[in-house]
DNA sequence: TATAATATTTAGGCAAACCTAATTATTTAT
DNA sequence: ATAAATAATTAGGTTTGCCTAAATATTATA
């Protein structure tokens, strides 16, 4: 059994290891878990200890096997509760990230099964990032960023890769949501923003917003 | 904001004070939480710091009304998760303990009041405990023991003393359940054990298990 | 009431997880 | 290649929450 901090070093990684290929840096951890370098290296040596990660003073760290199941499960419980947030307590997506942040850490593996059986077993959480199965099995996910898409392509929104309230109480606020039909009706080159229609409005994305949204079933205009 | 385990010492202060009335002993809370004298000791210098109890030296401690208030929201998110993991999530009610304890301590004023109203606002837990509302107040619950019964009575089991997974197996096997209708059928002089009718069925109950049953609804037999 | 038994507190330690400041290694720039 | 800048680690502290052993207060008993 892990503490909490211990899971909350396992995910980060985990998820720096989704962005990053190589070893993870001290600072970049230390950044993600808004703590200090030298807690960060103190934690590392501690999870190399217990096999969840292979460490390389001055060269980063990455997941053993181990580690990365073990980061799978705490994935995996978070995206759930997310879910159970949004689709049965109410809550608005820009919400439920920090409750999710305490309840990931709940120890109890019928718990987990019932409550993903119970939800009907979903794929995606609600900002579209998939939920890995029993076994850490994640379903596929867009790789395709509305930035790459050329004037007249056709597509809809299936993930964000920045869920911070703000982004999503922008999102909330252009009527862009997960499931949104978007078209591009115009490209900016000198700033590359992007005019964008969704539901017969037209609403006009900075490179920034739309470097940070997934697109799938992209059709190009014949 | 309180740490987890200063919200269980808030518990457990509360739950041995509705038993017994005064200062409650250090050794009684040290043996509650399976945590040795001194570390009581030293804790209750700390809730007492925070106000959040009385405590004299030697003499025991009790909550102030900012600690009740605070031990009473954390029997309502006990006993609500309690509720949900046996009415939404197929738990058994021997097994929902060791989980609530985890889940108590989650902190989210919205998630407590989405739950319960997702709940349907229910008054009492899987074991017949009662769920504290919002403000801290607690539905009334039965105070006959089963013990207390005459020859004869008719009456409903609404509770139990003892919640542990021993005895709840136990009642389990003699077919005992929270509103089980049982009657008196015999009370043995010498040792005060108890034959009752459940169901059509005798089942003979010792004094130690009928001291652990609240009965309520009582009938003497006319 | 003095003494023995019991309960409680104090003293001193330890591990987890954080911190700041100082040191050392790596990387970048001249 | 050396020096400067940056990144990472080590050293030394702190707080929380637990422990054991020793000291002290309270309660029970003779
Ligand atoms: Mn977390
Ligand atoms: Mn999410
Ligand atoms: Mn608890
Ligand atoms: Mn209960």
């Amino acid at each position: 059994m892990f503490t909490q901090s211990e899971e909350n070093y396992l995910k980060a990684i985990f998820q720096l290891q989704e962005e990053i290929e190589g070893g993870i840096s001290t600072s970049s951890l230390s950044e993600k878990l808004e703590t200090k370098a030298a807690s960060v290296t103190e934690m590392l040596k501690r999870l190399s200890d217990k096999e969840l990660v292979d460490y390389q003073k001055y060269y980063g760290v990455q997941l053993t096997e181990s580690g990365r199941k073990q980061a799978l499960l705490i994935v995996r419980k978070h995206r759930l509760w997310e879910y159970f947030l949004v689709e049965r307590l109410n809550f608005n997506w820009d919400e439920v990230h920090e409750v999710a942040e305490q309840l990931e850490h709940i120890k109890s593996p019928k718990l987990v099964e019932e409550l993903d059986s119970f939800l009907g077993r979903p794929e995606y959480d609600p900002h579209g990032d998939p939920i890995p199965d029993k076994h850490g099995k994640l379903p596929k996910s867009p790789t395709k960023k509305l930035s790459q898409l050329k004037l007249g392509d056709h597509g809809i929104c299936k993930g964000f890769n920045d869920n911070s309230s703000a982004f999503l109480q922008f999102l909330d606020k252009q009527n862009i949501g997960l499931h949104t039909p978007i078209e591009v009706l115009h490209i900016e080159t000198f700033d590359e923003s992007m005019t964008i229609k969704i539901a017969q409005r037209e609403v006009l994305l900075s490179k920034t917003a739309t470097d940070n949204i997934y697109i799938d079933n992209i059709a190009t205009e014949a």
